[in-house]
DNA sequence: ACAAAAAATGTAATCCATTACATAACTTTG
DNA sequence: CAAAGTTATGTAATGGATTACATTTTTTGT
């Protein structure tokens, strides 16, 4: 680290000398109570258009503006909302956190971002937060049951949604895809080209979409009759990192017997499969068939294309965002439990078991 | 989308119970006055240590929190900063946020994120927060020329740091890296390598990162005394997206005397050459060579591995957090311009210029 | 044991906007 | 033109904490 050319900030001498307008500076400027000013700033309450306009030249001339806090503690509410999820670096939540903010901000809500980094103070600081009454309610990205100890008692207490990965136990707005069907979807789908040995790549985390993914898979391996082994499901780590991803599926790939295709549950996790069977020069989609989930727009920066479950995760922002409102203001509706839809895209990192007929296919597209 | 099965939110009903314990409640429980409560509450000013048992005891069995606005108002702070950038989708800037959180959250600070995609409304919003008191100060990622009108007069009124990119005139703090070093280091390397047909892909924007590497590759061309020709400048979009990238370089890889080398100003602007030039049967390296910026993790998901330039996100975002919790804390340092150091990470996407020699170079490595 | 110094605690003002209620000004109506 | 009804405006309480200053209690020194 360099240090560049010196500049002494001014900065602590100007902050001395502003000046704070009040509310009833302005008052006496424009010759009215503070009720009246008052009225003017919130656009409620009877006003005539005469004084209004004063009131608002005043507000003009000394520059005012509304001190937020004393509005808040008046209002007892503070106009924003929290949004807690693992980390923020994941273009996945990324997407979320957009969509939220797009419906968030023009309600007139600001938006408190905390990364929980998976680990158990999550629970501690969303409370605080609410209790705090810093933010007026949250929006929980990855709950999972180890969050019961703090959330359980808090439910109906504040206003919280779960968002993405969820507890179904717990009773909150929730906006979420099945997961169960995505696991099963995809197999139902490996299944129909051909495929018999379908591994699953799930992480080491609680989060509902590995587990209900998880559980997806095996249904449809039971349903189709496939091929059922414990060395089959493998697990990258709680974060989907790359090299976790690389790590988990290098054994399965050099092992006997490995499978023909897999599902993995994020598309970081995809990649990485892609990655490892090429280094072992292994042919996707010709030997290997994978499966992602996200539809992150890596998927599409180099060949294979990876074939990939997109969620609305943009959509699902702004609908966690409508639901919290409404918990905020009161007007919760009846249906609480909203489930989006997702949609395979089939690309190119899937193909006919079987080489040459893969060939054909991977032409064919 | 779909709606589940029903259940209805309890949630109104439960809202309007929860009675407010207040400072002077617990004043009562615990036999003393409020301000010997305040006294334990912040940890300030001489207590008895059995009168602060008590008080603890009171607190806890009260269940008392403090009410946050409250204390804001008071104490003329709001415990809570303001991120200000184009997008958070871009890992570049969830990096940076990170590094921002890890800095400001010990230290008691919230984050407040606010996405401006770009468009002058940013400067609005900022000024705005500032001015409400809801946020202490503000870390901008994206700071330009066009700024100038809302920020130029209130510098020194408000704390505030520019990170990454910045504007020069502007007397705040910076947090940055030498951008005209990045794009005269990425031609010299390449002239290493033997290239004299260097490209350069900017964006649509007045980032100073996209700005001051054109200067720099720029001078580097001069220097060098390379081919200088204004068909080897071209722009993505201003966010730099993807499918941007490819559609500026296809007409340059297809015209005639295509370029045997391009810097980028964005990885995934790099990833975007790599893959149209791969589109085309053009080898990377043995036939043209990409150098990026960033160093996003998906720069080593897929071969060829991208040579690109490591900014110090994660160090910049605590940086920046550092030096504005200075500023608000009026201990501003002598020095408000920090340099970061990059540093290139060699990896595949570059090569000799020449395909026997790239091809030889590259199995070295 | 008593004055002086130090420490602990309490009282009340303060931060600034909102809003219930009171009052004033103005219309309408018979 | 007075009474009743509307509409506009003002007064003062309120939200919940912090903190300067005043007062009480404890400790120290002789």
């Amino acid at each position: 680290m360099k240090l560049g050319l010196c500049k002494i900030s001014m900065f602590c001498l100007a902050r001395g000398l502003v000046i704070v307008v009040t509310i009833s500076e302005v008052a006496k400027e424009a010759g009215v109570s503070v009720a009246t000013v008052s009225r003017v700033l919130n656009h409620c309450g009877k006003v005539r258009p005469e004084t209004e306009q004063k009131v608002k030249e005043a507000v003009v001339k000394l520059q005012y503006t509304i001190n937020m806090p004393a509005r808040n503690l008046r209002k007892n509410e503070s106009g924003a909302i929290l949004v807690l999820a693992r980390n923020f670096t994941n273009p996945f939540y990324a997407k979320i956190l957009e969509g939220i903010s797009d419906e968030a901000n023009p309600a007139g809500y600001n938006i408190l971002v905390s990364a929980s980094d998976g680990n158990p103070k999550m629970g501690f600081q969303c409370i605080q937060m609410l209790e705090g009454r810093q933010v007026d309610g949250a929006i929980l990205l990855n709950c999972t049951e180890d969050d019961a100890v703090w959330l359980k008692p808090h439910i109906g207490k504040y206003p919280i949604v779960q968002c993405c990965d969820f507890v179904a136990a717990f009773d909150t707005p929730k906006v979420i895809v099945d997961h169960f069907r995505t696991g099963y979807e995809a197999v139902q789908y490996l299944v129909s080209l051909g495929h018999r040995r379908i591994a699953f790549m799930g992480a080491e985390n609680k989060h509902s979409c590995t587990v209900q993914r998880l559980e997806g898979y095996k249904k449809a391996i039971k349903d189709f009759e496939l091929d059922e082994e414990d060395a089959l499901y493998i697990s990258a780590d709680a974060n989907y990192t790359f090299e976790s991803g690389c790590r988990a599926v290098y054994p399965m790939l050099t092992g006997k017997n490995p499978p023909t295709a897999i599902f993995c549950v994020s598309d970081v996790l995809a990649l990485s499969c892609i990655f490892e069977a090429k280094e072992l020069g292994i042919r996707v989609p010709e030997e290997f068939s994978v499966v992602g989930c996200d539809d992150v727009e890596y998927a599409r920066m180099c060949h294979p294309f990876l074939s990939t479950f997109r969620l609305p995760c943009y959509e699902m922002g702004r609908e966690s965002a409508r639901q919290l409102l409404r918990c905020i203001h009161r007007t919760p509706e009846e249906y609480v439990e909203i489930i989006e839809d997702f949609s395979l895209q089939v690309r190119e990192s899937t193909g006919m078991a079987g080489k040459d007929v893969a060939l054909a296919v991977s032409e064919r597209t």
